[in-house]
DNA sequence: AAAAAGATAGTAATCGATTACTATCTTTTG
DNA sequence: CAAAAGATAGTAATCGATTACTATCTTTTT
């Protein structure tokens, strides 16, 4: 069989592919260097040109996974006026973002338990510990300018954020299909946003901003179920 | 060395426990049977003395999991009055159980994303679909005596619950000890709290009975800092 | 003595990684 | 410009280590 001869940086890029695509229907953990070089039509030992070992692999899987997300939300956060309707932003970029590459929730999950401190692991770390100082910057940004509430606890508020989407995402894998987390996403974002939005204005209960933008099907009585 | 012959039941129950234990410091998937039987002082081969497969081992432990956890949960409820205080119990009582068992977060994590429907993965999965229901009840009792407001969408509030304790343990194991849990729970459950209860009162605002209970070092202006 | 529990010593399969070799592309040279 | 020379990419086979699991023998319990 004729192969295409690809250079080092590109056929570096398709292994990341390659695995990003593999962790969408397969526990991480089991993912063989035969499994990933198979999907990529080459010969196992062929990753080894490329890379040092397996845990090197790994380490640019999640490199490109932080690269990807935070660049995400960033932009998505970019596009809006308000800080909250930022978050709001960034949560649906992420659930985006994850529903793309259903596999990189499961890399995370699989990446952030582990109990040695892989290169890989780092990496995880380090892109949650960037996503958390962003969200709480948001967070203390909109309480400057009272659209959150001044009693809230910005760092906690944060942990929530991250949690919820986590929650969010692995109970939509748990019911088959990942696309499911878009369905609920608004519902449970908005219980997040009265927990710390500032209470009192109808534009507060409602939604901010984006009730004003969003909420021309809906009435005043703001009823939703199921 | 001489060895402790021990019943079947017995044996089987140890090695729960090892299983257990070994996962507070390991990444479950790879924990060998070999492990296993070495943490409990036997040979390896023994284990399939009382297990079928591994498959079976792992089985037994969720379903350990499952009626511990939920054991804990329904007793922390009971001895509160309200459905609200009781969602705080059950919170409280969840950190607690996975403060004591470390290993239980990494092992419902793991099991959870598992591609394949093991055993142990459809006992994980019930325990969180009866998790579920049991928190979005209590928030529905809670809806009907005006504790939480009319507009929650309950079931959107319940993955949102299950969601922040999610990330509060992970967010706790990887900054090394989980015991961080405990010192973070009780903000992120009052912004979650904030985004369900009805608005308007005193005590809806500062956290219901328990700000009555807990707070007489805080002050009025509720100012926190991490 | 019978039955159960555990030890010992394996098996077949699979894993990541390495090796010697071949194919292809790129650069240099006449 | 074309052929030689060198560098790079990929193959096929194999290695040692580890895995879940099993067959056989010994010890303890009842």
């Amino acid at each position: 069989m004729q192969t295409q001869y690809l250079s080092a940086g590109e056929r570096r890029q398709r292994t990341v592919e390659a695995v990003v695509t593999l962790a969408g229907t397969q526990n991480p953990s089991e993912i063989t260097t035969a499994a990933i070089a198979k999907h990529m039509s080459v010969t196992q030992g062929a990753l080894f040109r490329h890379f040092p070992s397996k845990d090197a692999i790994w380490e640019m899987v999640m490199e490109w996974v932080a690269e990807g997300l935070l660049n995400r939300i960033d932009r998505a956060a970019a596009s809006e006026a308000s800080p909250l309707e930022a978050l709001r932003a960034v949560f649906e970029g992420h659930v985006s973002f994850v529903i793309e590459h259903p596999g990189v929730p499961r890399m995370m999950f699989g990446e952030l338990q582990r109990a040695e401190a892989t290169p890989a692991k780092k990496v995880a770390h380090g892109l949650m510990r960037r996503y958390a100082e962003r969200v709480t910057r948001r967070l203390e940004e909109a309480k400057k300018i009272g659209e959150v509430a001044a009693e809230t606890d910005c760092r906690a508020a944060a942990i929530l954020f991250i949690g919820m989407i986590q929650g969010l995402v692995m109970q939509s894998m748990l019911s088959g299909h990942i696309e499911a987390a878009r369905t609920n996403a608004a519902g449970v974002f908005k219980v997040f946003r009265r927990g710390v939005a500032t209470h009192g204005g109808v534009l507060a209960a409602e939604g901010g901003r984006s009730a004003v933008r969003r909420t021309t099907r809906r009435t005043a009585k703001g009823s939703e179920k199921g």
